[in-house]
DNA sequence: TTGAAAGCGGTACCAG
DNA sequence: CTGGTACCGCTTTCAA
């Protein structure tokens, strides 16, 4: 079923079906009436091939979601494709392995599906700067800093890592803990963890306290089971710790998890802070003292920032969006 | 830059560069080379709509996920991707939003793609029969019964959910409770949660207990918000009630904190089952009953099936595979 | 082994 | 307002 079926079918020139198709005006509303009739009565729909084959610009932005498995990711994705519903553009999602350069795949897809956008969920783009640089067209990075990176359309919207986690850090030390271990992820480059680690470390220094990397930090991928094998590292390395600085909220329930399972009962014992403020934080026992992202804003930020890109030719920008500190239950005060 | 660019600046002919970059064996070693080192020089990569348009299969096997809320379908996913690598095929993923129709979109992909089979993951299919019947090609449902679609090449994977329920309504009723509340989903239909619901009536008719549905169900979506919400209203037209039996893991962590915030210790007061096995119930704390479904032998059985489907052209099939029941520690015994 | 050319299913321009 | 037609980038057949 293509296009000259319908036509044939209606008596008339492909090119009017099309237009038909395409709501362009110039058409009698006789005919538009027949060819709708014979397109639905045979549920015909375009061939998106041939028609971006064709098409110099499409009306869509793409959405490059890297790592399906974090649920911070999920959240941001769907209030993207709500957001996107009403405007005249049409949102297209692309899921990519852990692995494989986002980069490279944008490219790849900038020419093959002509988008007008690039929304980057996820990933860790300081891999492939020069691919990035190479990007076209106007990008938004949402949730990871883009600040570093130069010669683009790049913009990005983000938390400020490296304000939050000092504000986390200040909150125990507040409270009165001084020996505090970090459960995080590869440090190195110019990632969130870094940045994270970095806004820690200030806040300690700042303190007159002293971090022995070696001793207090525990390396963790972002899952559940990795965050309680780095809370055993680290009650192996640093008995006496008395708070532990994870650097999201999987990894920190994890550890909680599995410090009960050694004796160690939060917040009584050993107190615990996460980052990202997922929806389970609140709903865990104890509920988890973190930093919540505004997953709705950070969305809202970055499509604006990129529709004003592609409407406007507005210049790239890296904006920051407010973080909120919940104290919630899983700290306790030593003074 | 397109193929005519690349046979241009190879002194060669389209068709030429066409043969080499799909692996045929007609081209001299020489012009391979050739051809191959220019295209390397340019990071060329051939069109894929132009591709897909001419096509008449690909070597694509689409998975259509619908709705990305769930841990579960994001643990399946994950899961047929690393499977489908070493394949021959290549995965295709696309993301559906909650309420469209996946059978029609399904059959739009056909005509796009010309995948050689569909993977569908959630979604509930006995919406739209008709459609499902209209898809030419292998399909596999993974987590959903398809026992009662006809007429299709339509298998399915998934638990038992009828035997699983009846088992959890056993082993509360074993554990001396006979005053209990179900959380769960919308009735009706041939979906999952009917089974489960029917599972769970069986056990209690066997057990000569009857079910007041108007003061012991509670309706709720997929989250912990819903769950907890489920639980109040529980709580309140069943207030005697010693456990709940809620058909997902997500809405049972949500009633447990709901509990928990009215002063309901779980299980010392109310004893929660869950559903589905996800990786946060033997974190949570306490550790969930719950009914362990094998994510990865879901994912592996279902694309076997699929496989079979389309290289031996196998019947298709409609599989349980086992669940496990795990006791975790949010049940408690009264006799 | 290679080149030339006919489509794949649309879109858009040009004439009428 | 409508029909005819040249392309979009690639694959594949047919000749050479």
């Amino acid at each position: 079923m293509t296009i000259k079926d319908i036509a044939r079918e209606c008596g008339c020139a492909v090119g009017t079906v099309s237009r038909v198709l395409n709501n362009h005006p110039d058409v009698s509303e006789k005919t538009r009436e027949k060819v709708l009739a014979v397109v639905k009565k045979h549920d015909f729909i375009l061939n998106a091939n041939a028609k971006l084959l064709k098409a110099q610009d499409s009306k869509t932005i793409e959405v490059l979601v890297k790592g399906t498995s974090s649920i911070l990711l999920n959240s941001l994705l769907e209030r993207i494709q709500k957001r996107m519903e009403p405007l005249q553009y049409n949102a297209s999602v692309v899921v990519l392995d852990e692995y494989d350069n986002e980069a490279k795949a944008a490219n790849r897809i900038c020419s093959e599906q002509k988008p007008v956008g690039i929304i980057f969920l996820g990933g860790s783009p300081d891999l492939c700067k020069d691919d990035f640089a190479r990007l076209p067209l106007p990008c938004v990075l949402i949730s990871n800093e883009a600040q570093f990176i130069e010669g683009t359309r790049l913009s990005s919207v983000s938390t400020d890592n490296f304000t939050a986690a000092s504000h986390s850090a200040d909150y125990l030390l507040r409270m009165g803990h001084t020996k505090i271990g970090v459960i995080g992820g590869d440090l190195g480059g110019s990632g969130i963890t870094q940045r994270r680690y970095d806004g820690f470390l200030a806040s300690l220094t700042r303190a007159g306290l002293a971090f022995d990397y070696g001793k207090a930090y525990a390396t963790s991928k972002y899952s559940f089971e990795d965050g309680a094998a780095a809370a055993s590292r680290l009650m192996e390395s640093y008995p006496d710790l008395t708070a532990i600085f994870a650097m999201s909220d999987v990894m920190a329930i994890g550890a909680i998890r599995r410090l009960a399972d050694m004796g160690r009962k939060v917040p009584d014992d050993v107190s615990v802070i996460g980052f990202d403020g997922i929806p389970l934080s609140s709903y865990y026992q104890p509920r988890l003292a973190t930093i919540r992202q505004e997953t709705d804003l950070l969305a809202d930020e970055g499509l604006n920032i990129l529709l004003n890109m592609i409407e406007r030719n507005a210049p790239p920008q890296n904006k920051f969006i407010p973080f909120e500190f919940i104290s919630g239950e899983s700290v306790r005060c030593l003074a």
